[in-house]
DNA sequence: CTATAATTTCGACAGGTGTCGAAGTAAGGA
DNA sequence: TCCTTACTTCGACACCTGTCGAAATTATAG
């Protein structure tokens, strides 16, 4: 089985329209991640060696006080982005990657423009 | 040349520290989608008949007055997201597909849960 | 040319959000 | 035990944002 899927257009947020509630729940998954101090926080900890990062790592390269930094880190935990825990001294945080492609699962137009393989007659949209 | 990729891992958001620059312009556009209005009003547009909706026919669906309405479309305009012209009595909007990809593009893991062939040894993270 | 309908712009206001400094908590070291 | 370091919580404040009603704009119909 390799396609048993009708290879639909679109992005699945052109697709259908989005019922109420799951606007709203994913609202709330997008404005966590709609700051430009939280996208760095996520993507620095997301490439950090390891695949978790320090607060203490994360918080020299911006300029804000460490209450700021907790702050968004609270907000991306509170969203399920990114989650961490505490070991010895330091705080480690790490991303959930199940919620990130979440994310990119509302967006993508069905196919990457990767080396896909099969009968991609991939058309946007009509325009 | 299908492949000359060496098959990163992990979303692009989390291959590599975004810079401030790019983390402020992406922020913004992800603000522009991070309301539930929005998102509905874009899933509306786009999965409407001819990828095109009236304005008409989007403001029924809310409890919102039409310059609510107006204000979001404005704001998913200005993000490039969607545009629109008017013909005659009406105004009409359009997705911009671009666009609402490059939204994707930030957040997938390389492949999608698709019956991907090749040699492609996904793992998200080592958790 | 006036009336009517569709949409946008404008001003105003309540509520949400990012930021800080100060204080609190937790762990390690002298 | 007390001090220092790492991080979080708490309050406060400026600013941004979603919403509305009223008025302006654009186009069609009489």
């Amino acid at each position: 089985m390799a396609a048993p899927t009708p290879v639909p257009c679109c992005a699945p947020i052109a697709r259908a329209p989005l019922a109420e509630t799951e606007a709203a729940e994913l609202a709330g998954l997008l404005k966590a991640v709609a700051d430009p101090v939280r996208l760095r926080l996520l993507s620095m900890i997301g490439s950090h060696p390891g695949g978790e990062a320090c607060v203490c790592d994360l918080t020299d390269a911006f300029d804000l006080t460490a209450p700021t930094i907790s702050h968004h880190l609270k907000v991306l935990r509170t969203a399920g982005l990114i989650d961490g825990e505490r070991r010895g001294t330091w705080v480690y945080y790490w991303i959930i990657p199940e919620t990130v492609a979440r994310l990119g699962a509302l967006f993508i137009p069905l196919a990457e423009p990767a080396p896909a393989a099969g009968p991609v007659d991939v058309e946007l949209l009509p325009a």
